[in-house]
Parts: C-alpha cells; structure tokens; sequence
DNA sequence: ATGAAAGCGCTAACAG
DNA sequence: CTGTTAGCGCTTTCAT
C-alpha cells in the first residue's frame, strides 16, 4: 500500500521485455520458447522488484481463483471444528489453493449455508466444503448441488454432493476391542438414550465386538442417559457400578460421559484401571488428557477429514478425477484409538464377595 | 457452473439499459440520477436472472477486495482460536467483509507469518489479522507493517501494529475479588512457576487484590508447578491443602489445574464448594461446565478480540478511524467472570482443630 | 524467440 | 437521465 504494488508491467520495463514475455516465463507456459537469457533476466527483475502476482487479476482472467470455500456449521461451537479447518487450510496450502470461510448456524434438519453458497460463489470459489456439525445426513444447501462441493462428516440425503465421514462403527469396534484385548469378559456401556445416528451405531458395534469375541451381550450392562455430558455419565455410572455384578470395564459413549465415570469410580472407591478400565470416544484433548488416569480413548478424524475433503475437492476442479461423477461413495477415515492410561487387565480378585 | 454465471451485460440486455446503467443502480451510485422506472425494470432483471456481482472483479477495478486475511498462530492447538476466528468471521461478515484464513506455525520468539503475508497479500486482502497464540508481546512479521494490520492476544515490541489484548489483570482480580466478596479472608493461589506474563500478572492482581480488600498476603498459600495441567494443579493443590490451616478457597491459574485442585480436594475428602471455594481462568467450557460442581471462573474475551480486531481493521481501511495513526494504544477488552457452582461462603466450621 | 492486441467482469469519468 | 469509453492486472492467441 506504500508504494504502488509492483505489476508484472513493472517487471517487463525492468527486464527490458514485453508484459506478454513475462507473464510466459513467470508461469512456465509449455509452448512459449523463451530463450534462456531473457528468462533469466525477468526472473531477476522480478526478484528484484520482489513481484508478486495479483491473483485477483490471474483469476479474473484464467477463471480460476485458487481459493476453496468452507462453511463451517456452528464453528467453534462443534468440538474439534477448528481441527478439520486446519485440515482443510492446510491441505489447501499444499497444492496452492487458500481459503475462504464463513460460519453458518447450524439449526434445523436441514443445512443452513444457502446464503453462504451465494457470498461464497460470487467471490468465484473453485469449491465448496460443507463441514457439518456431525449430523449424520442432511439435506445441503440446493445452491451446492452441481458444483465442486464435498461434505465432512455427514452425507447428503440427495446423494447429489460427494462426503468424507469417519467409521464411526469401526471406531467404536476398536475401543471395545481394546478391552476385549486386555482380557475383560464383562464389559459394560455408558450411552445416550438420544435417537442420533452416533448411539446407535456404537450400541450395534458394541454388541457385534462382544459376540465376535464369544462374549455375551447384556442389556442390563448398557446405560443411557439422555445428556451426554459428564452429569449423565456421572447418572449412568452409578446405576451401572452400584449393581451385584459389576463390569470389570466400560465403554463410554464420549469422553464427557467417561469423565462422568471417573467421578462415579472416585465416590465408590473403585479405581482406574486397577478395579475399572475405561474407554472413551472423540479425543478431546483437554478432557482426556488431564482426567486421571488419563482417558484411553478413540479419536474422529477431524483433521484428516478436512484434509482430505480438500483433496477430492481439488481433484474434481482440476478434473483428475477422472470421468466419473464427483459423488462416488463417501470416503470413510478410520478412526483411531489413542492409548493413554486407563485400561488394564481385570484385577485378579473378585469385583464382589461372592464373584 | 453449469449455466454460465450471469454477468452485469445479461442484466442489461434483459433490462434494455447499458451495463453502466446497471452498475448505477445496483450499486445505488449516489451521483447517478437514474430514472425509477429504469431502476425497477434493472432490478428486477437482476433477481429474475439470478444476478450476484463478480466480486473479483470488482476488486479489481476498486482495488478493495472485502477481504480480510486472518493468519492465525496454531490454529486449532491454541486452546479457543476458534473463538477468535469466529468472532473475526462474524463481524467481517456484519460490514461485508468475507475471511481468507491461514495458518502459521508458532514458534519462536518472532512472528512466523511472514509467508503468510505475503501470500495475502497476492490476493489483494484489504487488511491482516494476527491472532497470536497468547504470548504477551512479539516481533511482527517485518511485512506486515505498514499496512492495515491488527494483533490479537499480543503487542508488538515495535509497536508499529495495533492490538487488541484481555484485561488479564483484571480478570484476575476479578476473581479474587469474587472469593473475598463471598467471605474469604484465607484464600490461596495455585499457579505457574514458568515465567511467563500471564504467571506475573496473576499473582500481581492475587496480592494487590487482597491488601486493597484488606487481607494479608501469605506467600505460603501460593503454590507453584511448572506443569500448568491437572497433573500440575493436582500437585499443587496437595501441597496446598495439606498444612496446618489451610485456605477456605483458592484461585487457580487456570480451569486445568483446577481441575487438579478438584482431584486433590476429593482425595482429601474436602467438600467443593462447602469447605472449599475455587475459581479458575479460561473459561474452558468443556472443563468448567463439567467438573462437578461446575467450576466458577473468568472468561477470556476470545470471540470478542476476534470481532473487535476486524471493527478496528476495517474502520482503519475506510479509513474512518480518523487522521491519528492506527497504531494507538491496544484496545483492551474485559475478562468477565463466569459464575457456576464453585464459590460459597465459608463454612461456619472451624477448617482445622484449633482455628 | 518475442510482442501486439483482445478481453475476463466490472466501475468511473465524461459525453451526450 | 443514460450510454460510451477507458481501464484494473493479467493470460493467451496470433502475428511477426
């Protein structure tokens, strides 16, 4: 803003060339045969003259502007959105690309960015990312359908916008697995009575890792709680650990209903994991990480979502994404146990009197 | 995408006026006395042909792209810089700004966002926002000077960028000052042994905060870790509590440490907040709401930095923040207090035999 | 091997 | 009151 942004006029009259010579060896145009001294001196001119490009007008012109938009439901609000930004930001720098992003309220059944779509387009984004507030499916904006948009953790109910979500199932297999693992034959679940996609799909791979394992399944062990924050865990704990038999572990729904447990396992004197191993889900670092012992628990891929929504993203701008519609099957990302310290074996001694 | 984007001539064409005419009106150009029939049949043609303008255009031609560049340190690691971007997002969007984000990594002593300028700059952001990750004061990035730029969470030690940073000392009294009005008079401190600001200005508002209320400060009743997390308030806490008289209430540094305080205090069987008061900093939601009881403590103006930044950014753009410098003084916002469960008034009880 | 010229979609003087 | 014209900074055909 000091003094007048150099141009790539600028950079021919210092190299003693055309603009049209310029704007051919700066970008490394195929066919342009430029011999190599004049190359050599508008690179150093513009070195020199510390050009940059105006990517404004580069997109004005090429119709491309390199930058992706994300509407981001309830940013901040929605735990761990700010990972999948950083995924998309990120992901986004790798291949040149920037990004432009707006908050939409995520309220009702139905995503809410239709206005966002339109602020968005007119600034002529290359594409959309739609990060949801982990709904499972949603209706997305009608101004998304037919361009390059991909949606993270959630799926269209149109079918018509490509999506990234997590394996939820396989997720919570893997948690319970770890107990099965550590040897626990009676395991018990602290979950939400809420009809959301996430509670039953845990419950089922709650079960399915049970009798894969030749264990069984015992529906007086699954507690639910309406709120899935520590208040319910805390409810659901109690009535879960205050029985004849209790579990010698427990697979919680999230790590605020684990951190619920903890305080349940803490007024009835049993500890963790010694008495009690515990397994969470979603990896909110600040949870887990400072409960004590901390939290074993299952992370949601949230940045590689975003990294990885950019990357499709991209691809179908730029068409290498081969022939094929944009809205294959949606890309599903592991999600990963992160091992901390509250699962052990069984305790050797009986949990009851009469065990 | 699909149909190609409609432009200002398909307006005017269908509109039967030039595209000058239609650049008028929909721009409601002050100087232009345009008829008000021509007017309607201009506008109606644009809603009807589904006109938005190229903004990349635009700016082009006005050289002002309504775009603010956030670089943002650590995005997503530093606790609650969603807020800030949040807070960033929705006031650009209230004066029709739109935010192109990145991210920097935040090591150092130095601002890292030097690529980052510059690649803003390439496309042709109106001005930057830097949201530093909580360090008091840092080197900016040498090309953000000069342009319309503010700091969040942090000064430059050139002073040569305006900022906007919390009234941490504030808070922090704040807070003491909420355990002395419920009636403390023995009120402790667990806190950081790193030298770091936020340490100092703490426990500067700690003691000031009691000697103006009266109180004596007793340097025993501070205790510090280096560790500032729940394992580190945990051991603090229990060197704390384990002497003679111990205090009826303490502040702590943050809501992780006095997440430790709570283990502590739960091991030693004293009772929150009936024999003990605590508050915390940080507003950590996901901590403080759901410690049991819910932490009382002070909330750091995260969203509010974010969207004041951009007010001061974009009046500095258009240039109504009149002729003095943008580099005033930082704009300080307050720490409010987030009142929950944690305080009481001290037990009428005696806290040790003989007190 | 290099340059002239047209034009991306829009705004801002200025002319009628 | 409205239309013509000249660019914003860049890319890309097409001449030379």
């Amino acid at each position: 803003m000091s003094t007048r942004q150099v141009g790539i006029k600028d950079v021919a009259a210092a190299a003693g060339v055309s603009i049209a010579t310029v704007s051919q060896v700066l970008n490394n145009v195929a066919y342009a045969r430029v011999g190599a001294e004049t190359r050599d001196r508008v690179h150093q001119a513009a070195r020199r003259l510390g050009y940059g490009p105006n990517r404004l007008a580069q997109a004005l012109r090429t119709r491309r502007s390199d930058v992706i938009g994300v509407i981001c439901e309830d940013m901040a609000t929605a735990p761990n959105s700010g990972l999948v930004i950083l995924g998309s930001v990120e992901a986004a720098k790798v291949r040149g690309y920037t990004i432009m992003i707006i908050n939409a309220p995520g309220t009702g059944p139905d995503g809410s960015g239709d206005a966002g779509v339109a602020t968005l387009m007119d600034r002529q984004v290359d594409g959309i990312l739609y990060a949801a507030k982990g709904r499972r499916r949603l209706r997305v904006p009608a101004g998304l359908v037919g361009l390059p948009a991909v949606l993270v953790d959630a799926e269209d109910v149109g079918h018509s916008v490509s999506s990234v979500i997590p394996d939820e199932e396989g997720g919570a297999r893997t948690a319970v697995q770890t107990l099965i693992d550590a040897g626990h034959t009676r395991i018990g679940m602290i979950t939400s009575t809420d009809d959301v996609p996430e509670a039953h799909s845990r419950l089922l791979a709650f079960k399915d890792t049970l009798v894969d394992a030749g264990l069984e399944f015992r529906a007086e062990l699954v507690q639910s709680e309406p709120s899935t924050d520590a208040a319910g865990g805390y409810r659901a704990a109690l009535r879960l650990m205050q029985r004849d038999r209790r579990p010698t572990a427990v697979f919680c729904f999230n790590d605020l209903m684990a951190m619920g447990l903890y305080r349940a396992a803490a007024e009835l004197g049993v500890s963790i994991p010694d008495e009690l191993s515990v397994v969470g889900f979603d990896n909110q670092e600040l949870i887990a990480g400072n409960l004590h012992p901390a939290l074993t628990t299952v992370s949601l891929p949230h940045y590689e979502m975003g990294a990885r929504a950019v990357e499709i993203l991209i691809d179908a701008i730029e068409g290498n994404t081969g022939p094929g519609p944009l809205t294959a099957l949606p890309a599903v990302l592991p999600c990963t146990l992160v091992a901390r310290d509250s699962v052990a074996p069984p305790s050797g001694q009986a949990v009851t009197p009469w065990a």
